[in-house]
DNA sequence: TATGAATGAGATTTCATTCAT
DNA sequence: GATGAATGAAATCTCATTCAT
């Protein structure tokens, strides 16, 4: 009894389950799924192969599980920006902001989520695809309300709009190393900052 | 020996080879390199495995090979518009429209550059990362002399707009369905055309 | 806490090691013996995987207890047979009888009797095949007796016929179903008439 | 060319996915098919375990096309018999004599059939039930038969004494030892007269 | 060129069993 | 007694690659 007491309110304490997960985000993100073997993870978790499946049930639940961590994540970052009280475009910037923070503080498990969605079966396939058009309508309508309040160029196309911005953020671990000399923050401030002004000037 | 010797001569017909190497791409795009058997090129080529490889040498090196084009294709964008006669922020406009237009008449291909380098061995990882690099000073510097004539905003970071603008063309593939309502050419303009307004206007 | 020692002491109880043991008959009965796990045994029993081992040395030495068990039932019966005051006919009609009425009141333990002793590893192997001799030496024996009495034709083969019965009675818990219209008295009479009337008619 | 044209013609020549199939009925007989390994079958074949796969899609699907080719030869002897010209007191001693000799020539491809039907999936393990229910109508049908025609006991119970044939039947290879005295022809004959008997005497 | 059988290495997964708590 | 994490061996299956024909 009392198995976990000394785990809890440890702070930064992993459980077991966690650290395969967090092991897995790693190796995912260095070979790619499909090339990452059960061993790699078992090797990166200390254990053997067998005993992961103690956490998982399969390796391709793992990536799913993998995937609804990120979702969590991310559906609470587009739900904060969702309350904020202020103009459009000061919704816009934050979330451009904390989007791109996310992606650089998040660089592997942001880089599986973004590249190895294909992967998952037919079921979660479809699921992440509707989540994917989730993020889509929310930064359109965003940008819609930008153009509407006046504050964007009045010709600009929010769809592609959109696209451009979320490729451009989910780029973001596809060069940035965490030794860097600008902070995360800053390269986030500066991304927002672009985004902002790229959909206020007019199209030349 | 003299393997294609009878089909040269004619422009744009395909020798087997060729086939192969699109029969590739297509497969490659589909379920990703890793996941995709060498079974299945040769299922859509429409020969046995086996015989495959009287034309390529591994799994690997039909990768490579793909890359081999795409590098090709790509430096032949980069050198046509290194020659253009006209001011700074004109050849930006073009190397966005040029580029897009590229991923977006390349769906498969540009998808498979994009997505699968990763999986090449040392020698090619390091090719694939030195061209990389190669595009990233390319746009850097075209960036650079934008704002050199006047026509950015003097603060703008050449480098990550740079990281901005690659990444967002690099994602043109993940949502650009070819049956859509609009041309190639037309997104490619849109691009083009937010893109240069991005680099103009004051950061806000 | 001193789960079931209460209970103890009341005739027919169960106590967890027998518990363990009908657990395992029936999941070895619907899966067969190499097919089944000790994980569904455990859940059978409601413990876990690990808790088993209190109960039992190995898997297979719980299945050679369910043998064991067996054993001493079959045993019973022909010994019960043997000590019968009554003309080898009729004998040879009980032990039809009685064999056919254990086999259909313990459906499940008859079928793994019957199915999954070549499972056994070697020792207790050569075992069952000996005890098995056993068996059919009585029979044998039985039927030799009836031919003696005059009760048989007289060119019955005691051997062939002795290997009929007894597989025809081990035939039994595959096609029977305990909620069929007849009673298993009823069709341990059938069978005993049946086998009788075999023995004692002349072969056409 | 001309790849099988020197083994047509060639009696008793196998090809390969024949001799794969008799190794497995071999190995499921020996070890059952759950205990058996791909490994055991491969290396009766003398291949390795690899390139069984060439043959078969899987060890089910191994062991259900096992299943087919016993469904042929018994479907076959069951439709000889039913054209038979004679009185059904011979029939049935002809289908006695035929079924017996085939599970007697058979020996562990019969034991297959009749030990290993559970261990197929559910599409098939229904098909194999269909299947049984075909023999026990045809096998009832025939009894029936023999009482409309005055050769059986009146009272006999067609259901329950198929069963009991059919069991017998089955449990041959359970005791038959090709190098036993009597011949394969012998033993058919003997179970073939004592059945008929059986059915034709009255129940003692 | 094309075939397809064969290889051999490696992948995922299962599972009986042990053991510290 | 009970737990459940961990082990380690083995099982099924896949696949890039080779090669004789």
């Amino acid at each position: 009894m009392a198995k976990k007491a000394a785990s809890d309110g440890t702070r930064g304490r992993h459980n077991r389950r966690d650290e395969v997960l967090e092991a897995a985000i790693e190796v995912f993100y260095e070979k790619g799924y499909a090339t990452a073997s059960i061993q790699d993870v078992a090797d990166r978790v200390g254990v053997l192969k067998g005993s992961l499946y103690h956490y998982i049930d399969s390796k391709e639940d793992l990536l799913a599980n993998i995937f609804e961590g990120s979702d969590v994540q991310s559906e609470a970052i587009m739900e904060a920006n969702a309350v904020l009280e202020a103009p459009a475009v000061e919704r816009l910037r934050a979330f451009v902001y904390d989007w791109s923070l996310w992606h650089l503080r998040n660089l592997e498990r942001a880089s599986v989520y973004f590249s190895d969605w294909k992967q998952l079966d037919g079921e979660r396939f479809i699921a992440v695809k509707r989540k994917r058009r989730h993020y889509e309508r929310f930064l359109v309508d965003l940008l819609k309300q930008v153009k509407a309040e006046g504050d964007a160029d009045p010709d600009l196309d929010p769809r592609y709009v959109c696209f451009l911005i979320l490729s451009a953020i989910n780029g973001l671990p596809s060069w940035y190393r965490r030794r860097g000399t600008d902070s995360a923050d800053h390269i986030s401030g500066v991304y927002a900052g672009v985004v902002v002004a790229m959909v206020s000037c007019p199209t030349r």
